[in-house]
This record gives structure tokens, sequence and C-alpha cells, in this order.
DNA sequence: CGCGCTGTTGAAACTTGTCAAAGTTTGTGG
DNA sequence: CCACAAACTTTGACAAGTTTCAACAGCGCG
């Protein structure tokens, strides 16, 4: 319950129409945003602006100077605010945009024709999603809101040209579909020679960095998906995630409430990852 | 031993120094093109050149037309010939170049520091090698041919400068990226949800279609890796791997003999695709 | 306030890994 | 060109980890 609002970092949002002043506080303003739309204003309209962002230094406009970003800002459609359990975008549409997390969460995941689903990614504050689509200009995959999220709308079309023109933009871009690479090679490592607890255990350590790089707790957040979600995501079920989730806790490794973690044991968590199985 | 040579491709190759013709037939020529080194010519110097290059469809250049198709000629610096066993980069070294598979096979590996490995791909001819190290400017991955194997080198930086300028290759370059994305998240699905006889199944299928796209036999081939990498990839041991093609072969599904494949029966290997095990 | 979704836990079954041994192929050096 | 060693592959028996099935508990939402 505490440990769920930032700590230090700048939270000036949105510039053209400030409309965050009136937000309630942080960490209810990512839990339920929805709420503010009973205002009766169109917030899907509300353009971004990447220069007042608290997230520009994790996000696409990384390492671009003043006069970039403001090119970046006119770029960047319009923040879109999305429900939980929402689509972003399904398998098969077709790319018009990008989308960089400006809160919330979300996942992703592919389907089989045989209706099996994998669930490929989570993404949070500062994430840019959609880069599947690029290949066959369709989405390949399902992405899906887990809490009420913004994201803001980067025209894919657009994006092109301007890396074209801003060799710092193209760089990072660059480096943004390159590390989507890198991690997906991770986590094959960590489906194809890993046994549950690892894989568990290492699921936890990185999202607790995720989060205390945006700001956040290292050591007490919330999960936002199910144990289904996270098994799908791990290649094990949803009584194994449970089952090691307890193991862990009789351990004093971490405490679960549910999907509020504690991690007590950070050393002891990291010194479970690399007890191979097999190969 | 037959149907390992192109069915229907044009074999013209190198342009500005014209070696090949004293090559032997193709299938030689790709198992042993060392052979041709005792010829006493520096053969790593020689300049490859897209405009004439049987690959080009597949390759980086797919899609630019002759005038465009020039300016990646110089481009792409040099053919660079490496043998079996050898490596083209290790894991931290610093990117260079991305490099183009000329002919010859390779594998792409991640290494975690308790010695476990896991193969992240394979890679054949017309593929583009190293979108993994451009995010941290190092390689995250070691890259070894499993058969001697030709690669064009592509100098990142001055690749980067010509994407700016050219916006099919820039599209085009965007579009192997993501499709790599796309691939990843598929062998996630596979190492996540299906259990050892559908990833084999999968691993032969997508293996064949590669084979076939290139011009060579989908229903015969060569296999350039070991029961162990094959685990590897495919997230199981080597004598699981072992096995299964056994069984397979007495179900009359394919024909194995040590690393050639016959592919007897397509369409149960197919239908084994879907059997699901967990999630 | 109850219904449904989510999470927990147990027992049994099954798939795959582990260990071991033997057979086969490939490459090397004489 | 042959012989030998090393690397690779196959197969069996057994063990272990994970899934499956099932029942129940808790929480949240309408």
């Amino acid at each position: 319950m505490v440990a769920l609002m930032p700590r230090s970092m700048d939270n000036s949002r949105g510039a053209r129409v400030d409309l965050d002043q009136t937000l309630p506080a942080c960490d209810k303003a990512v839990a339920m945003p929805s709420r503010t739309s009973s205002r009766n204003i169109d917030l899907t309209q509300v353009r971004a602006a990447c220069s007042t962002c608290s997230l520009h230094e994790l996000c696409l406009p990384a390492g671009l100077d003043s006069n970039e970003m403001e090119r970046i800002d006119q770029l960047v459609k319009v923040r879109r605010r999305i429900k939980r359990g929402d689509y972003l975008y399904r398998t098969g549409a077709s790319l018009e945009s990008l989308f960089a997390v400006r809160s919330g969460f979300l996942k992703s995941c592919v389907i089989c024709e045989d209706g099996r689903e994998q669930v490929t990614a989570f993404h949070m504050m500062g994430e840019v999603v959609g880069l599947d689509a690029i290949s066959q200009e369709k989405h390949a995959c399902d992405t899906i809101a887990l809490e009420d999220s913004e994201l803001c709308e980067i025209p894919f079309a657009r994006l092109e040209e301007l890396t074209r023109d801003i060799a710092s933009l193209q760089r990072h871009f660059h480096r943004i579909m390159s590390r989507e690479i890198v991690r997906d090679h991770n986590v094959m490592l960590l489906l194809g020679s890993m046994r549950a607890e690892e894989r568990l255990a290492t699921f936890l350590i990185g999202l607790s960095q995720r989060f205390a790089s945006r700001g956040y707790s290292a050591q007490e957040f919330h999960l936002r998906m199910t144990r289904e979600e996270i098994g799908s995501y791990l290649g094990l079920t949803l009584e194994t995630v449970s089952r090691v989730f307890s193991r862990f806790q009789d351990e004093g490794l971490i405490e679960v409430n549910n999907r509020h973690i504690v991690i007590v044991d950070v050393e002891r968590l990291r010194g479970l990852v690399g007890q191979h199985s097999h190969s």
C-alpha cells in the first residue's frame, strides 16, 4: 500500500493543456485515471509534450536537445487513454502508430491458431510498444491494458521521416528496437534453460529493477498481472507460479499478499539465478 | 546427397572480381570454400556487390532500384570468409559492422555468467546478423560459423547514414529489425508452451521453408548443427532431440540419417503442431 | 450479499531430464 | 590411405520437476 508512488521523480506533466494539477496524487492517478473522465473533457485528444514529460530520458526522445525535442512534440500526436482490459491494438490491425507508455501497465501476447497464448512482454511507463508491427505493417500481437493506462501515439510514417532528419533520434530509435531484441534473447534463455524457481526469481528481480529505475520502490510493489499471465510469460502454469511464490515466502525471500510483493532478501533471490537445470 | 543444391536460383556472384566461375559446383562451394584459399589470393578482401548478388531480394537491399543499389555496393565493405567453428564476433566486442550471410550457416548464442548457453538463432544466406549489438554498441551474443561461410560486412555507422538518405533502405532496415522481433516472439511461444514433439516439428517445418525460399529442396536437407545445438535452441536436451527424431522416423514422418533429413509426410508433421501441452 | 474471478494447495500422472553405455561418424596424423 | 581419437548420436533405465485435475478459500465487483 505504501511505496507505490515515485520517490524522486519529477512529476510535471502535460504542457499545452495543463490538467494534471487537478489530478489526484500520483499513485491514484496511475491506479484509476479513468475517474478523471467524469469531468466530461475528451482527454483522448490532449496533446502530449515530450519536452516537459518526466519520462523523456527513458522514452523515445532520450538524448535529444531542446530543439529536436520540439520537433518530436509535434510528431507525438495525442495522449490516448485506455481502460483496464481494453485492447490497444489487435493482431492483424494495420500499423498506424507506435505507442509510448505514459502511465499504466500493459501486456502483449501472441496467439496460435489453436488458441494457445504466450505473453511476450509486460510494458510500463517510458517503454515503446508496437515494434513488431513494422515488419508486415500489421500488428503481430495483441496488446492489452492491465490497468487504466495513458499512451502517447507516435504515427509511424512521420517517425520514420523525422528519424531521417534527426540523427540522434534515428540512433535512439535503432537502440530501442535492438534493446527489444536483446531482451527477447534473454527471455529465450530463461524459457530454454531455467527451472521454475529461477524463472520466477529472474522475473521478480527484473520487475524490481524496472520499478526502481522509474523512481518507485525496488523492494515493494504491486503486480498488475494475474498468476496465469505471469505463468504464460514464464512458460509455467499458474499453479506452479503460485507454488513457487509460496515457497519463496516460506523461505523468507519475499512476502506475498495476493499481488502485493515485498522483496525481503534480494541477495538470496539473486543467488537462486544460476542453479541451472538442464542443457 | 542429392537436393542440396539450389534448384532454380540464379547463381551469378561477385562482380568486381569474378572469382566465382572458378569455384567448384555450388554444393561443394558451400561445403568447403576454404579450399579455394589455396590459390593464395586474399579472398577476405574481395569486394561484395549487391547489385549482382542473387540474394538481393532476400537481403538488406531488397526493394531498392538500381541507382540505390549502387550506393549500397559502396557501403557493403568486403566479403569476409570464416571457417567452421570460427567466431564472427564475441559477446562484448564493440559494434563495427552488421553482417549479411552470403553463404554458409551460423548460430548465435547468449551465455550466462554460470556458463549456461542458449542458442538464439541459426542464420542462413540472405539473413542479417548482429542487430543485437546496436543497443549498447557491443555485441550481446556470440556468433559462430557452423560451416565455412561467407559474409558481407556492413559498417553500421555508414549504414545509418545511408538509411537517412534512402527512404526505401531505411524502410527495409526497420523491417528487418522488426522481423527479428516477431521471430523471437514466435520462439518464445514455442519455448513457453509447446511440448518436445511440437517443438521439433515446428523447427523442421521452419527450416524446410527457409531452404525452400532459397531455392533448395523443402523435403530433403542437411542439418548443419548438432543435436545439442538443436536442443539448446529448442529448450530440450540432446537426448530428447534424438529420441523425438527417432520417434518421428518410426512413425514415418521423416527419415533421419545423422544430419541428413528427409521430410516424408509434411502434412502429418504440420498436424503435430497444435497439440498443446499446458497453459 | 453472493457470484465469479483469482489464488492456494494436494495427490497423481506424465513429460522430460539425468546418468550411463555403446555405436557411429568425422577429422587428423602418420 | 588407413588407423585412431574425438566428437557426435542413439538408446535404456530411472529420477525429478512440472503439469493436470480437483477442491477450496479469498477477494472484489456489481
